[in-house]
DNA sequence: CTCAAATTGAGACTTGACTCTCAAATTGGC
DNA sequence: GCCAATTTGAGAGTCAAGTCTCAATTTGAG
């Protein structure tokens, strides 16, 4: 039987309240405001539980460490700044790149992530 | 001044002649056919200076472990087989995609990644 | 409220992917 | 062929990310 704790309940809102995916870090400096003993491995308990009950989901893109963000949100891709190794949310699907897939090969899902610049990190 | 060895030789050749992105266990296994004694260690330092010269690129996607392949491949995308994790080349791009990105972001890069089962796996 | 079961936090441990060190071997300008 | 400079292989070391252990704390059914 499980039981519904603080730390919990504090990690999955910080998680589908999030506009972008979160490192393990974000999630435990986001969640520890209301939670302050918070630990990391409670935090990755938790991700690994979400993540196993289909809640969350690990994203994990070169040039970036992993984050996490939470299934409930809508289908979309991911932008990468190669500044300040933010991910960012991208609107939107190229449909269609399945059908790139060679004769013979079975496409379950598809991921797009574009490099460059956060507007931030752009402008001056 | 840099040395010609028949390591490097061995690796570079490996790399260019292979159709899909290698993993630094493949290219070890591979190279080491026509230089048996080849270590690891070898490899990785070889990998390092064909990435930073530009000769290779490393490719990092979910669910698959650090791959490399040679820059002179033309531009193209991955397919990773969920079964024997390996990745595949795609042919074409979708061009446009590049358009997702929001107002002030600046775009240098992209990648696309199709999951799912190759032919192999597919077959019974 | 009680108390067994579940959960937590701290810190040690593990794992995968490299990276370093150094003695021995190889390379190539002469 | 000589020999200084470079490279190599083996194994130890490092690093980030995550997992485990266990005593202390929290949860919630009765």
């Amino acid at each position: 039987m499980s039981y519904a704790t603080r730390q919990r309940s504090a990690i999955s809102r910080v998680l589908t309240q999030a506009n972008r995916p979160l490192t393990p870090a974000d999630i435990h400096s986001a969640a520890g405001a209301s939670v302050p003993s918070l630990g990391m491995a409670t935090v990755y308990r938790c991700l690994k539980e979400l993540t196993r009950d289909g809640a969350a989901r690990l994203i994990v893109v070169q040039g970036a460490p992993p984050h996490y963000e939470s299934t409930k949100r809508p289908h979309h891709h991911f932008f990468l700044c190669q500044q300040c190794r933010s991910l960012f949310d991208l609107v939107g699907c190229a449909s269609g790149i399945n059908q790139m897939a060679p004769q013979g090969f079975k496409v379950i899902d598809h991921e797009i992530v574009l490099y460059g610049s956060c507007d931030t990190c752009c402008a001056p």
